[in-house]
DNA sequence: TCTGGGGTCCTAGGACCC
DNA sequence: TCTGGGGTCCTAGGACCC
């Protein structure tokens, strides 16, 4: 079998890029998009506002405190859903295989090209001439290093490795530098001992299955070496959807809380009845304020949209957690999605959702 | 300075069935 | 009369990603 040829696009500071497209004038200046609440944080900042230490998930408030001349620009995630596309379409023009990964990355798969890297290298092109938007391209023969390639070359990079180069090239590097291992995992892994990608590479596995379990240990090992066979999926289909919110001020008692959650329940069951999807788990997520996280979930006999079934058990499970606690977040699920196309086949069908397909999960 | 919203997958334990 | 083993479904928590 042929060895495979993936491709990773990422968009460079996507949602500033697009904010900048409206105003121009801010170009070469620190921007950061976020929300204006209490709570808000960092959606992206552009380069010129990392360097003042404000990155992604920075709160807004310590943003602001950090990079006072910054432009704040409140998220508008109509336009960025809108440019995605833009975008999307045009890889999609250039590739078969795409796999969206959420609104400013892809994989492609270009394994069957004649020209690999000259069809990326086309893409990259093609992407800045249609859209205006900048991206970084990393290739690689899997998903895994091609995505590392993309953030090395980043900002408007375009780099080719194998994944002997990956190793030899991230080496050195702390494991968290390594997509799958995050902040937690890395601190276990530095206090084992294991402090660069290369010590966890010639890690045995029987030495990672005790502390990380019998899958997830020996994969960490397998990110480590680069290894990967992880297919691109051009179509996913999304197993649950969510709706939730943190509120400006912790919310007290079920009196409070109860018509937040209804909200939340009617807005999800309003997406899914449109999309004409139902599921069979409905489930609610509590954070009270010392950020523990905790969730309660039901399993029913048939798979439902239905808003009044949807409040009903959301509001029971609230009741019966009954939060000891001030709330700052309360949020509500549905999972076991049922594909539509069978559920459609199953029932004999319902003209309107007969034609409807899963929607992408972006 | 406290820490969004929308997802995925893994782990572990219990129920239940054969 | 001292205690199988596998498989599936379900719940809860947690880690991680964009």
């Amino acid at each position: 079998m042929n060895p495979r040829c993936i491709a990773h696009v990422d968009m460079d500071a996507f949602y500033v890029s697009v904010e900048l497209e409206r105003r121009p004038e801010l170009r070469g200046r620190p921007v950061v998009v976020a929300g204006s609440g209490p709570r808000a944080v960092v959606t992206t900042a552009s380069y010129e506002a990392r360097k003042f230490g404000v990155f992604s998930a920075t709160p807004a408030a310590r943003a602001r405190r950090r990079c006072p001349e910054a432009v704040f620009v409140e998220p508008d995630f109509a336009t960025y859903r809108a440019r995605s596309a833009d975008v999307m379409a045009v890889l999609r023009e250039h590739v078969e295989r795409v796999e969206v990964m959420g609104l400013d990355e892809a994989y492609l798969d270009l394994t069957d090209l004649p020209q690999p890297q000259a069809a990326a290298r086309a893409v990259k092109h093609a992407v800045r001439e249609r859209t205006g938007l900048v991206c970084s391209v990393g290739i690689g023969p899997s998903k895994l290093v091609a995505k590392v390639a993309s953030d090395a070359g980043k900002p408007d990079g375009f780099l080719v490795l194998t994944a002997a180069e990956a190793r030899a090239r991230f080496a050195d590097a702390p494991p968290g530098c390594i997509p799958g291992i995050g902040p937690k995992t890395a601190a276990k892994l530095d206090r084992m001992g294991i402090g660069t990608v290369a010590a966890l590479a010639a890690t045995a596995d029987d030495r990672l299955v005790d502390p990380f379990g019998p899958r997830l240990g020996p994969w960490l090992g397998a990110l480590a070496r680069f290894e990967d066979d992880d297919p691109v999926e051009p179509v996913r289909v999304a197993k649950s959807e969510s709706r939730e919110t943190t509120f400006d001020s912790d919310l007290n008692g079920l009196e409070a809380l109860e018509p937040a959650l209804t909200a939340l329940c009617d807005d999800l069951c309003a997406a899914l009845r449109d999309s004409g999807r139902r599921g069979r788990t409905i489930g609610i997520k509590i954070r009270l304020n010392d950020f523990s996280t905790h969730t309660r979930a039901r399993t029913i006999e048939g798979a439902t949209h239905d808003v009044t079934v949807v409040r009903g058990i959301a509001c029971e499970l609230l009741r019966s957690f009954d939060p000891q606690r001030p709330v700052r977040l309360l949020g509500v699920r549905v999972a076991g999605l049922e594909d539509v196309v069978a559920d459609c086949r199953d029932r004999g069908g319902e003209p309107q959702e007969q034609l409807k397909l899963p929607p992408p999960m972006v």
